[in-house]
DNA sequence: ATTAATAATGAGTGATTACTCACTCTTAAT
DNA sequence: ATTAAGAGTGAGTAATCACTCATTATTAAT
C-alpha cells in the first residue's frame, strides 16, 4: 500500500529553489531594462546581473519578449492595488489618491518611465498598461469623480478630459524632474502633491473667469 | 586674367544635391526612429528608406548616435519658435500657447513620444532637451508668468510646479491617446485645449476651497 | 574629350545578438 | 549507493549589427 505518487509532496522544496531563480531574473531584468531599455539590454547582461547562466533565462521565459512582459506585468498591477480604501469624500479621494500616486512614482521612478518609453514601440506593453490602468485604474477613480459632479462640487467635466489631465500633472512629475535635473526646488513629494492638488482642483487664476 | 578660383561658384549646384541627399537621410532616420526606437532601427533600414547606400549614411554622419543628434536638434528648435508673437495678458498667452502646442503635438505625435522615450536612455537627447525646453521654452513662458503673478491675476504658485503641471497636461495629451486609443472622445484639437486650459485657470471644483 | 575632385556605393568585417542543446549538477526517493 | 528527473550550464550558432574602404559614378572645369 506505499504510495508511489509521493513526487508530489517534495515538490515543495524543489519549486522553492526554482521560485527563487525566477524571481531572481525578474529582478534583474528590471534594472538592466528601465537602465538601457529593452532594445539596449542583453540578455546576457541579465544573466550576469541575476547570477544565473544565460541559458536559465530561457529555461524561464521562452523569449526576451516574454520576459519583458513578465516583468511589466505584476508591476502593473502592484500599482493599482492600495487604492481600495475608504474615503470620506471626493476630495479627500483625489487628495489620497494623488499622494499615494506620487509616492508610488518616486519609489518606482525609473519603471514608470520606461513602461511608457516601451510602449511606444511594443503592443504588448502598451495593452498590458491599457488593460491595468484602463481596466482596473481608471475605474476605481470614475465613480469618485461622478459622485463629486452629482454632489456638486465637481465641474461636469467630460471624465477623460479630466483624467487625462490629471494623469499628465502626475505622471510628468518623474518625467520632468529626470529630464530637467534640479529645476525644481520642492525636497518632498508631500510639497509637490500639494501643488499639483492646487492647480487640479482650483486652477492657477486667483478668480473664477465666468464663461 | 582668367579666374582660377572659380570651383567656388559651381559649388552651389553640387551643394544641392549633397544637401539633399542630407535631408533624404535626415527624414528617412526621423521615420524609422519614432516608428521602432532607437535601438530597434537599423541603419540598413534607414538608408534603404532614405534611398541611399548604407556607406552614404556614413559619410554624412559619423556615428549612428550623432545622426540621432542630427535628428532631433532641428525638432526641438522648430518646437519652440513661434512663440514670440504678441499678446495681450498673461492668460490670452496661456491659452494661445496651449492651442499652439496641442497642435504641434497632433502633427508630431510620434516624434515627440520619441524624444521624450529616448531622454530616459541618452544623455545627448536629455541634453538636447533641457537645453532646448529649459533654455529655450520655458523662458518664454517664465516672463509671462511672472506677469501674471505681479498683476495679482494669477496666484503665486512656484514657477517650476506650475510649469511641470502645465506641460505636463499638454505633452500627456499625445502619450494619453496613443496607449488608450479611442478613450478620449474629443473630436477636435480646440476642444482639449478648451478642457485643459478650464482645469489649469480654474480647476475642476465648482467653487474655490479657501485654504 | 580629358581631367581632377568629390560623392556614392555595397561587399566585407569583426563584434554582438538572441537563442539552442548536449551535457552536468542537484535533489529526493528507493 | 543508486537512480531518475528536473534545473542549470555555457560553449556554440546563425543572424544581425554599426561601421569601413577600395572601387565606381558624378560633376564641373579645361
Amino acid at each position: 500500500m506505499k504510495s508511489n505518487q509521493e513526487t508530489e509532496h517534495p515538490e515543495i522544496r524543489r519549486k522553492k529553489t526554482a521560485e527563487e531563480r525566477h524571481q531572481d531574473i525578474l529582478e534583474a531584468a528590471l534594472n538592466i531594462f528601465t537602465e538601457k531599455g529593452y532594445n539596449g539590454s542583453t540578455t546576457a547582461e541579465i544573466a550576469r546581473a541575476a547570477g544565473v547562466a544565460e541559458g536559465t533565462i530561457f529555461r524561464h521565459f521562452a523569449t526576451k519578449k516574454e520576459l519583458l512582459i513578465a516583468v511589466l506585468k505584476p508591476k502593473i498591477l502592484d500599482g493599482i492595488i492600495s487604492l481600495d480604501k475608504e474615503h470620506k469624500d471626493p476630495v479627500e479621494f483625489f487628495r489620497c489618491f494623488l499622494k499615494d500616486r506620487l509616492e508610488l512614482i518616486k519609489e518606482n521612478d525609473g519603471l514608470i518611465r520606461f513602461m511608457f518609453a516601451e510602449a511606444q514601440y511594443h503592443n504588448e506593453v502598451r495593452e498590458a498598461l491599457s488593460n491595468g490602468i484602463l481596466g482596473h485604474g481608471i475605474s476605481i477613480v470614475k465613480p469618485w469623480f461622478d459622485k463629486g459632479v452629482q454632489e456638486g462640487i465637481f465641474k461636469p467635466i467630460p471624465f477623460p478630459a479630466m483624467m487625462r489631465s490629471y494623469m499628465g500633472m502626475v505622471l510628468f512629475y518623474g518625467i520632468f524632474n529626470h529630464v530637467f535635473p534640479g529645476f525644481s526646488p520642492e525636497k518632498t513629494v508631500e510639497e509637490a502633491a500639494d501643488q499639483i492638488l492646487e492647480i487640479f482642483l482650483n486652477g492657477v487664476l486667483v478668480k473664477k473667469t465666468n464663461d
